[in-house]
DNA sequence: AAATTCCGACCGACTGGTCAGTCATATATT
DNA sequence: AATATATGACTGACCAGTCGGTCGGAATTT
């Protein structure tokens, strides 16, 4: 009844996303949009300024589930080594679970290396990198601390890790193996776990 | 002008990768390209069918451009050890000088995970994938037999390598920071090797 | 409580601009 | 002069974003 304005932004910014996961961002109909949010064309700009707006509002929404996932390992009571696995085990389980999220997160990347962009998309990513990494160096951090793990250079397998989760999350999208994928996560994670601890 | 001299098909498959990697594909102009390559529009379409076409034959320049790499480093008479070295180290230096393929690796990859798209192109990109993973994991099968590296699921293995990598040229490709790349570099080869060598 | 006015969320037909691909013509090559 | 190659003006499809209009319901007046 109450189609509060939230309520129905969530609705124009998830059918945007299934969209846009499915045809891109450049052949994506925002009258698609307005279909699959079961409204009209007109009343989605009465909740956005324009196409990029949307796709700023779903880049946000897909980073500000991200740092949550990270801030809840950040802040469980597990050991630095269960820490990274947890993160590691889950976050590449999301992955197969959100598909759309993750071909969207192509999209981003696609978009914000072209040389010719407004900056603001990669002015984001680099920031929500910089935030996710600097969660991972402090459990890295705490891990050597409690002579866990092996002295680091930090920076340099934090990137791996995320580097490692990125690419995979990559293969699985194009491939969409998930039997192959499951196999493989063990023994990726097993297999970074090795070359960091004592 | 030379210019009447080079095969003009790889002149606008050059030009179309530079427009490309600036725009994306979808807001790349042909006629940007033709200008880019020197010639008019109309001739573009002498020696491709369509804006698709184009991409395609970027999309295999490409791929055969990475599997002589490959096979170089396969036929190469280093030991596994080295061979996987190399692999990295050179690979992620390719992925420093040529930024415009990197970004169109990235377009590929967006465009091969939408649902709805001709399977040739994702088609294509599996197929690539297999092969880069075998010639790994022969590498792999020569370190475990010779005993420089541990027992392993080569199959996790291999495909934390490639993913490593990819994420790694990502995260090059959207932060340009040169400096910061090649510290990480080192640090995240060496974690790797930690976890395959004996 | 009925009638009237007002409000703003909602709509989709329309516009203006864009661009892939075509084709009639021009130029070079044989 | 016949053939091959090059060209860019043109066209038709496409679509983001606009705008005038509708409608249900809230507020105000009678």
């Amino acid at each position: 009844m109450d189609t509060h304005k939230t309520d129905k932004k969530t609705r124009i910014i998830e059918a945007a996303m299934t969209v846009f996961s499915q045809h891109g961002l450049e052949k994506g109909k925002i009258a698609d949009v307005a279909k699959k949010a079961g409204i009209g064309k007109g009343t989605v700009y009465e909740y956005f300024r324009s196409k990029e707006d949307i796709f700023n509002a779903i880049e946000q929404s897909i980073f500000d589930q991200f740092k949550l996932f990270l801030n809840e390992i950040l802040s469980s009571p597990l050991s630095p080594t269960k820490k990274l696995k947890q993160l590691m085990d889950q976050g590449l389980n999301m992955c197969m679970e959100k598909s759309d999220t993750n071909t969207i997160m192509n999209e981003i990347w696609a978009q914000s290396c072209r040389s010719k962009h407004p900056r603001n998309i990669n002015q984001d990513l680099v920031g929500y990198y910089d935030e996710f990494q600097d969660g991972i160096k402090t459990i890295l951090q705490a891990g050597i601390d409690i002579g866990e793990f092996r002295k680091m250079n930090k920076d340099g397998v934090a990137s791996l890790l995320m580097a490692f989760m990125d690419g995979l999350a990559l293969q699985f999208t194009v491939m969409k193996d998930t039997k192959k994928f499951i196999k493989v996560k063990g023994e990726a994670i097993e297999s970074f776990m090795r070359g960091i601890l004592k």
